[in-house]
DNA sequence: AATGCATACAACCGCCAGCTA
DNA sequence: ATAGCTGGCGGTTGTATGCAT
């Protein structure tokens, strides 16, 4: 025997919504909210639908503030990313695009970003191109005292112990000269991390960006002595980007060290001291605890 | 103008996880 | 512990619209 449907299919409406519906269900909603339990506000509210159907409607198009169509490139390059490390968990990364459902973001996937991707409109491999380096995370220095420098190298890093991959995309553009003009930087699960952006010894700290979608723009410049780009521009040439995993566990670092080690690393990935020193305590503090 | 095909988007289906009695 | 119920999700299908022939 199977399961037993969630409403009398010969007795509820289905097909397209008529405006009606619309009105009646938002209006609804509006006034008494959906009281936990949409199976029974169909009959609530007087329609004649599936409380599956009205939960539908409501999520993907009566709600406030949902955007319909004309995705952005940068809501492109966010799905592509996304797709890439997590796969088709539509829900995920809808709730990374403002406005946006997990049905749109679906579809638009299915219907043309895959064929952007195929017809190479979209790299999903764009971080391909960043050189190679063994040097995972920038060494410290006097000048630029606490900083955990992500390199692209080790933004693609894939952490064996976290839920997720850790992958990064970086989006290099190259002129004809050779010179790289701009690299994006995303984050895969942006709520579960935020960048920070440390000045030199001279200031304290700063947070510059705890933006959810986006760490930063910036243009970077190639350092021959360690072989990684850094980030640069915008604010100082020794922008750094310390990120903040926000998992409240341990998880292993390229050189095997645990999170509470996460901090300065030299060239060859040992940990300096004064982790904690360098790092503001709230943000030490969660990726220790 | 009629027809067929392609595309975009809305809606449905069925499975699964979490909650509760 | 477990059965039933519901919400959430991803895959798939249905339908309206646009475009080419």
């Amino acid at each position: 025997m199977g399961r037993a449907p969630c409403c009398d299919k010969a007795n509820v409406k289905r097909g397209p919504w008529s405006p009606e519906e619309d009105i009646t269900l938002k209006n609804y909603v509006e006034r008494y909210g959906t009281g936990g339990n949409w199976i029974a506000l169909p009959q609530k509210a007087g329609l004649k639908r599936c409380g599956k159907s009205c939960r539908l409607r409501w999520l993907n198009y009566l709600r406030p503030d949902i955007k319909h169509g004309g995705f952005t490139e940068e809501e492109d390059t966010i799905i592509c990313t996304l797709y890439k490390n997590i796969g088709s968990r539509w829900s995920v990364i809808a709730s990374q695009l403002k406005g946006r459902t997990d049905n749109d973001v679906k579809n638009y996937w299915n219907t043309k970003l895959k064929k952007k991707i195929l017809a190479g409109k979209i790299n999903l491999t764009g971080h391909n191109n960043i050189v190679p380096s063994n040097n995972h995370i920038q060494p410290n220095s006097s000048s630029s005292p606490a900083m955990l420098n992500v390199s692209p190298n080790y933004l693609n890093h894939n952490f064996t112990t976290m839920p997720m991959s850790m992958d990064v995309n970086v989006k290099q553009e190259v002129s004809s000269s050779g010179m790289v003009s701009d690299v994006l930087i995303q984050y895969p699960l942006p709520e579960l991390m935020e960048s920070l952006e440390f000045g030199s010894s001279s200031n304290n700290n700063q947070i510059i960006s705890s933006s959810p979608e986006v760490s930063s723009y910036s243009v970077p410049s190639f350092d021959s002595n360690f072989s990684l780009w850094w980030p640069g521009n915008g604010i100082a040439d020794d922008d750094r980007f310390l990120m903040d995993f926000g998992f409240g566990m341990s998880y292993d670092l390229p050189s095997g060290a645990g999170a509470s080690s996460i901090g300065n690393y030299s060239t060859n990935d040992s940990l300096l001291s004064n982790t904690s020193d360098t790092i503001p305590q709230g943000l030490y503090q969660s990726i220790t605890n």
